[in-house]
DNA sequence: TTCGTGTATGGAACCCATCCCATAAAATGA
DNA sequence: TCATTTTATGGGATGGGTTCCATACACGAA
């Protein structure tokens, strides 16, 4: 590879002199600059990122850590991030942790080790102590990481209470949610307790049917949606994920039973995913690329070295009417 | 940031030794190794990961170039890809084109950079002559870059075959599908010459609808989806993606074409999609594991240095049946 | 006793940039 | 003409590691 020695000693300049060109500061002769570009183009010259991150101190990565890049959540979350981030002069960098802890770690290594100048992550498995140790620009997607970890989210509650009241609407009486495994406490586990408690208000029946996979790939909630249709072909209103709610309805008329006609249904995220069933689905939508940008917005902050004023921000969730609920 | 050198000074040894600790080579006296990981500890230090980058003039991460994330068939991929890359001690940096081509060249600088050690490409936007110029690690899916880029992709003629005969096997006359911009000659753009040319053989008729948008994001292929129902509500088989097919399915559903009864359906690519609808597709399944698995093999090879063997590698597609064709 | 050989350690070059600072010439002003 | 200021340039320290090589001691063999 050439380097700047190279090009100097082509253009028979000292280094600096290039360093100076290459970076456009400071004063070069209009003569010698152009005697070192000539040089470069000859040499196929391009700097060392490396070199420049060593002495800067900064590598204008960013990390994405999510549970699994292929659930259409996390794929569109990182598809608008990686967006902003590029307009940030940023890369992206992603990490899978397919739920297994020590990826989490491993991966929040890399700021220590100074690989990346950031993290944006919708993961939580490992203790809040592990991310307390770190004093370096974290932001996390919808996870209670601590009080100095900035957390972006949507109001769940919200979502929660409209979920439940559009299948009252729909007059549901013995309605199910699937609930993920809550041993840690995030925002989105917030909203199934508000459906619960506005489903109970209503005098109607919620089973909250607890997701044994603690898994994002589309195999496990199959099998978790074959297990509901099985198990509980009798409610009248259904609500989770758009994906998993995609798979119920999928189960459910294998079983004879139709939406919006025998049951009804209420999808949350509003990805893709709720426009392909048919009926569409109902679907309480996330902004995605409103959390994406706050997300990197926050980030930006913190390594800029600002101070946050907020940090536990809430974005509106939006009611999309598909064709599951009346 | 603490540095090696106020490990050194702190356990009264040269860096010389504290690296040697570090890496495990070389001689350091059993007494000596546990005063230095004892600074280590207290100091709470970890090597800069950049300055060892620097020296050894890698980077240890590899770049995947996709023209959409979100899109399923490149989230499949990315997750697979990241999967494999990290058992071989490599993180992965997505870099999302959206079409752009100026995207492409400034991710191909990269490499130039030296600030990815490889690239794996699904986008070729980019004359062929940009990548000649590069003569670093590159794999290209699904894309034909030139001889001296090695191109994994599935036997679309395969792949096109077997979409035709379960069309025709369900007895239909009057075909569409949907085919891509073809500016550039892809692998993936030969399955629909084989397609037409064992419909039109078959003795129907085979419409070839192009797609408007050269684009992934799913708005664009619902419009696509809706033009087709509005344009073409008496064709009797439909091939194309899953998303679109899915779409398309959608679609007619609202025009009151019910799939398998009034028409069949193939769809390409086997994806969770591809599952979703009811009923459910019947696709022709890429192997999107494998087809990572290969690339990162491929470029591992020329991160080592070794002579690539083969140079354009393809697959086996899989027939799935699904309940859109008989 | 002397000569390897293995063990142990640190100085310094190296990886490839950036940039401070010293130096000097040219241009400007008094 | 002399004193400043501006322009122009390069040496060398810096960023934070790795590793070659020189040095030195201990120990067994000749």
């Amino acid at each position: 590879m050439t380097t700047i020695q190279d090009v100097a000693r082509k253009a028979h300049v000292g280094v600096a002199t290039v360093s100076r060109v290459l970076n456009e500061s400071g004063y070069v002769k209009a003569e010698t600059r152009e005697r070192i570009l000539d040089a470069i183009r000859e040499l196929n010259y391009t700097p060392n990122a490396v070199a420049r991150n060593l002495y800067h101190r900064k590598t204008g990565i960013v990390a994405l850590i999510v549970p699994e890049i292929s659930h259409p959540y996390f794929a569109e979350f990182i598809d608008a991030a990686e967006a902003v981030l590029y307009g940030c002069g940023y890369q992206c960098m992603i990490c899978n942790t397919k739920r297994e802890q020590n990826y989490e770690a491993y991966y929040l290594d890399l700021l220590k080790q100074q690989r990346v100048d950031g993290i944006i992550t919708g993961v939580h498995t490992l203790d809040i102590e592990q991310y307390r140790q770190i004093d370096r620009p974290i932001v996390a997607l919808d996870r209670q990481l601590g009080s100095h970890i900035p957390c972006v989210a949507v109001n769940h509650e919200e979502g929660g209470r409209m979920a439940a009241e559009a299948l009252i609407r729909s007059g549901c009486r013995k309605v199910l949610q699937v609930t993920g495994q809550s041993h840690v406490s995030t925002p989105s586990n917030r909203r199934h307790e508000v459906f619960e408690q506005v489903i109970r208000e209503s005098g109607g029946e919620c089973i909250n049917y607890l997701s044994k996979w603690n898994r994002f790939s589309y195999s496990y909630h199959r099998e978790a949606a074959l297990e509901i249709a099985e198990n509980y072909p009798d409610i009248d209103g259904f609500f989770s994920t758009d994906v998993i709610t995609a798979a119920v309805l999928h189960a459910m008329k294998e079983k004879g039973r139709r939406c919006p006609e025998d049951f009804s249904a209420v999808a949350y995220d509003g990805t893709f995913v709720s426009r392909l069933p048919y009926p569409e689905l109902t679907t309480i939508v996330q902004p995605i690329s409103e959390l994406a940008e706050t997300c990197v917005d926050l980030l930006m902050k913190q390594i800029r070295g600002d101070v946050l004023s907020e940090t536990n921000i809430r974005l509106n969730v939006i009611y999309r009417q598909g064709a599951t609920t009346a």
